[in-house]
RNA sequence: GGGUGCUUAGCUCAGUUGGCUAGAGCAUCAGCCUUACAAGCUGGGGGUCGUAGGUUCGAGCCCUACAGCACCCACCA
């Protein structure tokens, strides 16, 4: 046999093989299913490891619960991923030399879908290289006609409810996708930018300023000033060392302002100046504000200025919107093309002045700048202000940018679809945060649930339609003025609007359009499978999907879509930072299959992380784990070695070492099966790793060379090995799989993935074999200490049975003898070693050593007894700190007498 | 501005309800190819657990404050 698992070569074989097996398919039995939709990638790449992540994660689940006997599903899919798919496609088309403007819309579709079919295609093979045992039956596409109906029914009920309403709203738009795009898709970007003061004539502060020179101000975290203890009227206008300064009042200022005091703020004269990062917005203004409380500008709400370059007058309004220690405390009103802006527009009913067109072209009303871009526009702006440019701050600033094309967002007034979500009748988000609040999910890690909640709580309307043609065509139809919701055509003359869904309006009903395309579930009565039972994902979509599908579930059902939600968190590289083509610091899940094997690459995905905590991945981490599966390949061939044969099961568990061995195992593989039912599964393989490598493999696996005539050992080896490959399949599960089928007498099933999660073994757990294990431990120090750690040697200890005195002979290479001369004594836990050194010199400084070391564990353990502890702790704890004291004084004695022995 | 997480060995991280001498992998030192495994084995070195307080017989763990780093949400007119 080979010295290395072939995993290139097997891998394929043994998932072949599972796939003929049907281990991924969904077995119908009366116990409650396991079933977890797995979220779809985007079927226009490839898997990189955030999917191997989430995937690894799935799988173990999945296996663990299949085998502890539940109908298991792990249901996969491919996400048609609205704008980013329709991003990639038209590149690829641009570079094939085809203009996707050329073909038509239903052209584009179809040649779309079949791209996204290839490369779903690509992917599932790839899931199917790590070893994800899903149900493949029953993968869909989220553009799917078995779910089509199911999102279109939904959409249809809301229509019907009231919750659907078409508006003219500001929207995120992208100029380069043309088309809106949500919220949680916008990201934000620092960047250099200029701070424009603008003057806007018109009208003119008549009051004239009192020069106090002689105050001493100090400086607050925001733009605010103090003059501790003085009492000055508010609205006062100061001259203070040149600079002017308006006395402030408190209610306004607070939450701003923390010390008591006179708060001043700038005074930045006597027109009306406003700051802004976007100038050519000027063109689209219909109005100024102000805080209705601020001092500077009380007087002046209700008049009117006149916009620089165009000319025409706005009026000067009074919102608590504006923030009157941002800037020079006035804002410019630009409803059409700015979030706050538009707001404030609403409320004071003002007009909304579209500039800038889809294109990020100004539009006829910018005038003269009319047909410029914006940047070209904001150059003009600043070139004609002249004088009423006033001052230009730089200043770093964040600027929306889209999630998917990464080019600036230009708020803009649009038409789209929205979907209420606090109708009073039907109130969505309620509806979301009462089964939250009710703990109906629970959420791992658990603090991201207060996360879920706050983001309910802050939910405005959701803009659903998009402006693309790779997506669900809305299913409103139009004749004339008549307008109707429709999956089908209503008639001939009827007009669908072109506008197609938000991607997450199809995916984020995924569990029960999954679900009950699969058939599982009607949609309409309670079935079994339906809320699924867990939902893993990585914590970078929670606001994206998992609270759109908790928003669709409360509408449909008015119940969960899943009982768990396990977030894992996202891969980093070695510095921390993420992984991305453009920076080249990825990982190709590809590229580490080949070198470590999918098992490795697992496993290294898996320990060390924890649930929403990001991971910190290299290469060598997985090649770390890549030496776990190859002991575990050189354990099974010992054990082939030694045994060959099946082993009978004996009427009585005689050897101390199978005792021993059968009570951890079973100890470890219950620990195992309570992490993994908890979620802890970070840590389940943590344990198993460890009791494999450093029980089982180290302890183990040697006394069983020593006992291996033994036909009781023989049986002990088989059902704990067999153990141990149940625990580990879940994590590693080609190797494990690839053991199980060499082994013929580990075998009750076809194949390890069917085998049932089933160890058990009684025992009171008292075994000397600890004892044994300190004694050779002692041994090797000894060894170790006088440099032959192989050679020979006659050792003598007190009390050994038969299969202990075979167990130090075998393990630690001596001769056990009733009596040696001249013998240097090892003390270990609760007694003593005694060796036959010939040149114990060598060894004193280790005594010495030992001897220093162990004085201290003394003293600090008199000093626990002697404190409270020995009155207020418990007395099992108190008994068990006498013991150790009085071990450690009996090694004290026996090194001291030692020591001086040799002199 | 609001929030969350992190800070433990040179590096990457474990450490479940407070309780044996704080662990692992990698790196490092000494020795060993001992017939499953040198991708290994044996033995060792290396840590004031971010800082300062507090609760407790006892704190890496609980509480308070602070610092640094990372991320999320809102705002940035």
């Amino acid at each position: 046999m080979s010295q290395f698992f072939n995993f290139e070569e097997e891998e394929p074989k043994i998932y072949q093989l599972w796939l003929k097996r049907n281990v991924g398919s969904l077995k119908s039995s009366s116990k409650d299913p396991f079933v977890l939709t797995m979220p779809p990638p985007n079927a226009n790449g490839e898997l990189h490891l955030g999917h191997v992540f989430g995937y690894v994660t799935m799988d173990i689940l999945g296996r663990f619960y299949r085998a502890k006997g539940l109908p298991t599903l792990l249901l996969p899919g491919k996400d048609h991923a609205g704008i980013q798919t329709q991003v990639v496609y038209e590149k690829k088309l641009k570079a094939e030399g085809i203009d996707p403007a050329t073909l038509a819309r239903e052209e584009l579709y179809k040649k779309c879908s079949e791209f996204c079919l290839d490369r779903a295609g690509y992917m599932r093979a790839q899931e199917q290289s790590i070893g994800i045992t899903a149900d493949w039956d029953k993968e869909f596409f989220t553009l799917d006609e078995r779910l089509n109906r199911t999102v279109y029914e939904t959409f249809i009920q809301m229509w019907n409810d009231g919750l659907i309403y078409k508006g003219l709203r500001i929207v995120n738009w992208s100029v380069f996708s043309q088309t809106a795009i949500s919220d949680v898709e916008v990201e934000y970007q620092e960047q250099k930018g200029s701070l424009w003061f603008i003057r806007y004539k018109g009208v003119t502060i008549s009051r004239k300023p009192i020069k106090k020179s002689e105050f001493n101000l100090q400086k607050t975290s925001s733009d605010a000033m103090f003059i501790e203890g003085q009492k000055l009227p508010i609205g006062d206008l100061l001259e203070i060392n040149g600079a002017n300064y308006c006395v402030f009042s408190h209610e306004i200022s607070d939450p701003l302002v923390t010390r008591d005091g006179t708060v001043l703020v700038p005074f930045f004269g006597f027109d009306l100046i406003t700051a802004t990062t976007r100038p050519e917005t000027l063109l689209g203004d219909t109005a100024l504000a102000v805080h209705p409380a601020d001092p500077r500008y009380k007087e002046l709400v209700g008049k009117k200025v006149r916009v620089p370059l165009l000319g025409y007058e706005i009026p000067i309004i009074a919102t608590k919107k504006v923030d009157p220690l941002f800037g020079t405390g006035i804002v410019k009103v630009t409803p059409a093309h700015d979030f706050l802006d538009y707001e404030i527009g609403e409320e004071a009913g003002l007009e909304m002045r579209q500039v800038i067109d889809k294109f990020g072209k100004m539009t006829e009303l910018a005038g003269p700048y009319a047909g410029l871009s914006v940047n070209e526009a904001r150059k003009k702006v600043i070139e004609n202000l002249g004088e009423d440019l006033v001052n230009t701050k730089t200043i770093t600033h964040k600027v929306p940018i889209s999630e998917r094309g990464k080019d600036v967002i230009e708020p803009q007034l649009s038409e789209q679809w929205w979907l209420r979500v606090d109708k009073p009748e039907l109130n969505l988000k309620e509806r979301a945060l009462k089964l939250l609040r009710d703990g109906k999910i629970k959420i791992y890690p658990e603090n991201f649930t207060d996360q879920v909640i706050k983001w309910f709580e802050n939910l405005k309307d959701w803009n659903i339609s998009r402006q693309l043609w790779w997506g669900h065509q809305i299913p409103i139809w139009t004749k004339g003025a008549e307008i109707k919701a429709s999956i089908d055509s209503p008639g001939a003359d009827w007009v669908q609007e072109t506008d197609t869904f938000d991607t997450w309006f199809s995916s984020g009903q995924w569990p029960y359009t999954t679900v009950s395309a699969a058939g599982l579930f009607d949609l309409k009565t309670t079935s079994p499978y339906f809320p699924t039972h867990t939902m893993v994902m990585g914590r970078d979509i929670l606001f994206f999907w998992a609270c759109r599908m908790i928003l669709f579930a409360a509408y449909r059902f008015n119940d969960v879509p899943f009982k768990n939600l396990y977030f894992h968190g996202l891969i980093r590289d070695e510095k921390g930072q993420k992984m991305s083509k453009s920076k080249g610091n990825g990982i190709e899940p590809k590229e580490m299959l080949k070198k470590y094997g999918a098992d490795a690459l697992r496993l290294g995905m898996i320990v060390g992380t924890s649930p929403g905590i990001d991971l910190k991945f290299s290469a060598k981490k997985i090649e770390g784990y890549s030496k776990f599966t190859n002991k575990l390949w050189n354990a099974s061939k010992l054990i082939e070695l030694k045994f060959g044969l099946e082993a009978v099961k004996p009427t009585e568990i005689k050897l101390e070492s199978s005792k021993w061995i059968l009570d951890k195992t079973a100890r470890v593989f219950t620990e195992v099966s309570e992490r993994l039912s908890s979620y802890a599964i970070p840590q389940a393989a943590d344990l198993a790793y460890d009791f494999v490598w450093f029980t089982y493999c180290d302890w183990y696996l040697e006394m069983m060379k020593v006992m291996a005539n033994e036909p009781e050992s023989k049986y002990v080896t088989a059902v704990t090995f067999k153990a141990v490959l149940l625990m580990l399949h879940p994590f590693i599960p080609f190797i494990t799989e690839a053991i199980y089928l060499k082994l013929p007498f580990l075998k009750d099933k076809e194949t390890l993935a069917e085998e049932s999660w089933e160890f058990n073994f009684n025992s009171d757990g008292s075994t000397n074999i600890e004892r044994v294990i300190d004694i050779i431990t002692a041994i090797r120090q000894v060894k170790a200490g006088i440099g032959a750690p192989y050679s020979p040697m006659n050792i003598s200890v007190d009390n050994l049975s038969i299969e202990e005195k075979a167990l130090v002979e075998g393990i630690a290479r001596v001769t056990v003898l009733d009596q040696i001369n001249d013998p240097l004594k090892k003390p270990y836990k609760g007694g003593e070693v005694l060796c036959e050194v010939k040149n114990k010199a060598v060894y004193k400084e280790f005594l010495v050593k030992e001897l220093n070391e162990t004085i201290l564990r003394v003293n600090s353990c008199e000093a626990k007894l002697s404190s409270d502890f020995s009155k207020r702790a418990d007395p099992k704890l108190v008994e068990e700190e006498r013991t150790k004291l009085s071990q450690l004084k009996a090694s004290i004695d026996l090194l001291q007498v030692e020591i001086r022995g040799i002199g």
